[in-house]
Formats: C-alpha cells, structure tokens, sequence
DNA sequence: TGACACATACCGACCAGTTGGTATGTTTAT
DNA sequence: ATAAACATACCAACTGGTCGGTATGTGTCA
C-alpha cells in the first residue's frame, strides 16, 4: 500500500503562510507578494482564492480557530476530575507550549486584533470572536470550579475566562517588548497564582 | 503684559500626531503624509527633523515616556501612607483614566512593541525600555508591601511590577479585539482583586 | 466541455525619501 | 557696530520603487 501524501491545496498553503507571516511582521508588513512566496502561489493564485488582502485576513483568523481549536480539545487538561485541577492543567499546559521563537506560541488573533482595531473592523471582529471562542472553552470548568467552591465570587466564569486570555495576551506583549520569552511565562505564574488564591479553601 | 502664548515647535506637533496616529492605527498604517497632514508640517520639515520614519518611531517611543511620566509622577496615588494602599491606588488610577474612545487611554508603547518587535528592533527595544521604565515606578512601593506584610513570597517585586503592566496590555487588547472598553476596566479588577489575596493577612 | 485551480504580465496609486530651495536667527571677525 | 559666515526650521515639487489588484491566459479533471 502506497502513503497517500495528498498535496496540500493552495489555499491551505496560503493561510499558513498568513498564519506564520502575520505572526512575525505583523498584517500591515506582510505583502501580498510575500505571502504568495511562502505559499509558493503566484498572484494570480491568491486572488483567485480570496477577494482582497481583506479577505485573506478575515480567513486568517478564522483559520488561526480552526488550526488551535482541536489543539486545545486534544490536549491533557481536561483529564483532572476536579474542575478547578482542570482550569489549573490548562494554564499548566499554556506554559508548556511556550518556547522557541516568539511567531511560534504567540497568538495572531490578538496580534490582528491589535494592529486592525480601526483600520479594518471586519478583520478585528474576526480575530475577536477567535479569542471569545477560545474564552469560552473554558467557561464550564471555571463554573464548575465556582460552583464546588461553595464560595460567593463578584465576578463571573465568562469574566474570569476572558481575563486568563487578557493575561496572556499581555504575557506576549511584554515578551516582545523585551525580547524575551520569558516574560509570557511569568505572567501565567501570576495568573495560575491568582486562580489558586481565588480558591483556596480557608482553612487549608 | 501680553499673554505671550509661544508657538509649539513643529518637531513636537510630529511627536503628538505620531502619538496619536500610531495608537489608532498602528505604525505601518501611519504613514508620512498622514503625520505631516495631522502636524501641520509638510514632507521636508518632517525629514528635516527625523532622519527616516523609522527615525521618528524610535523618538515617538521616547516622547511616549516624556508625556506620561509627568502624569504619574503628578497623580494623587502616591499619598496613602502604606505602601500596599498605594499600590492599589495606581490599580484605581489607571483604572480611573479608561474612557472614551481606545486610542485615547491605550499605550503606545504596547501597540508599537507588538507590531514592530521583529521588523524594527529598534524601536520595539525604545518602546520596551517605555514599559520597563514605568514599571520600575512600581516597584519601591510593591517592595515596601511586601516588607510590610510580612510574608515571604516566591517572587519579586519587579516581576510583580511587570505583571501589573501585562494585565493592562492585554486589557487593552481584549478591549480591541471585542471593540468595547470596558474589558479593560475587567482586567484591572481582577489584577486589583489578586493583588488584594496576595496581600491579604489570614485573619482578615 | 466546462468549471476549477492556478500562472504570466501588467497597471495605477501610493509611499518613503530626495532635491533644491527660502526665511530667520546666531555667532564671529573686523 | 556691522557685515560675513553659518545654523536652524521649514517648504514645494519630484522620483524610484513597491503595493494591492486586474486582465488574460493555460493545464487538468469530472
């Protein structure tokens, strides 16, 4: 039996291509041109894929959902049979990931939602429902954990959620502001501290 | 006596338009003509001041630090007399500053760093020196706190004076990402409410 | 025999940076 | 005191290259 290695189709090529160009220049320094080098595309291909430059960042983002969502649904964390164990795994695994370069575990969804807030609102909107998306994943067990906590808490699993996102978001951004990786991870000690705190029993 | 209202030099007005263009439309989006037309200059008073656009990143890096040291210098969040009180005072404060349309209470100096960290180091390492700089404003008071606690924690004062500064970057970046501000003002209470566990005496 | 997935060649708009000035001080030499 | 020499702060017009996008093919497969 032969291994079938079917051809990945253009515009696959070109959305990874977004993926890793936008990562590290950023959407506005990424030409058209260099994406369809990465991609091995000419132009005429790119178009025939996707409307404008506009488009294709519409699609990036929605990609950069497609390409994390199954990453994280596979992942370890949900194993741990306490709920609060599993929001403390995820932000365990959140830190293992990071390493290497900084376009390699930084998130596009808030690189675009960033740089295109004003500029290009469709693109933003896309790349904020990425990160809501992702957010949102983590609702369940953040309740269950408020809930088997018997505490009383003035905010609530949607807010918590979307704060673990802003932590990280913020982890990147001072890692590159210092050139240094490092950074991220310091920041999700913070925030896994912050959790644990949240929880802690009295008397333990 | 005449009111002698002395005219601002035309390098400043490019500072002040690149402050305010950059942080709603980031670096690369902004371009020359943009900031001479917002500055009142034309082309060669621009590159008669600086010596390239990359020229006039690095200096707007620096203005940035320029116009809101004075601010925090000058704000009343340093007047409580322990030192944890004032360390949640600036939480208050920079809470307190959040309004109005995002460009107005973002930092620059995040939204440059992101952009630029790979493509234009230079200026990515002006805007992280922006950050470091304020931070190292925190990190006395966050020092003293800790002192005064009492308690023995397993980090430092400068990594905590740091995280402050990730939590509101990434607020920011929520905020872009969603188009409503009012997550930035989320992610300070939930960076104030660690702050407060952090410190908290177990009998209170 | 089309519909699809590309490729080649090209265009107009725009952009960073240059050129070659002018107007207004400020310093220096006599 | 004053003129020459220099410095600073700007300006209008231009240039060479780049960018997003288009027009028009060509090969392939159901």
């Amino acid at each position: 039996m032969l291994t079938e290695t079917k051809p990945i189709p253009g515009r696959t090529r070109i959305l990874n291509a977004a993926v890793k160009l936008i990562r590290t220049k950023g959407y506005n320094a990424t030409t058209v041109d260099d994406l369809c080098a990465e991609a091995g595309v000419t132009k005429g291909g790119f178009f025939h894929h996707f409307k404008s430059k506009d488009g294709l960042g519409v699609a990036a983002a929605r990609h950069w959902t497609d390409i994390t969502s199954p990453l994280f649904a596979g992942a370890p964390y949900h194993r741990p049979g306490r709920a609060l164990d599993r929001v403390l795994a995820y932000l365990d695994f959140r830190r293992s990931i990071i390493g290497g370069e900084l376009a390699e575990f930084t998130c596009l969804a808030g690189t675009l939602a960033q740089e295109v807030h004003t500029s290009h609102p469709e693109i933003a909107q896309a790349a904020g429902k990425s990160i809501a998306a992702h957010a949102s994943t983590l609702v369940a067990d953040i309740q269950s954990a408020m809930d088997e906590s018997g505490r009383a808490f003035d905010f609530n699993a949607e807010s918590l959620a979307l704060h673990t996102q802003a932590v990280l978001q913020g982890g990147f951004i001072i890692a590159k502001s210092a050139g240094d990786p490092h950074h991220a991870e310091d920041a999700i000690d913070h925030l896994r501290r912050y959790v644990e705190l949240l929880f802690k029993k009295p008397e333990e």
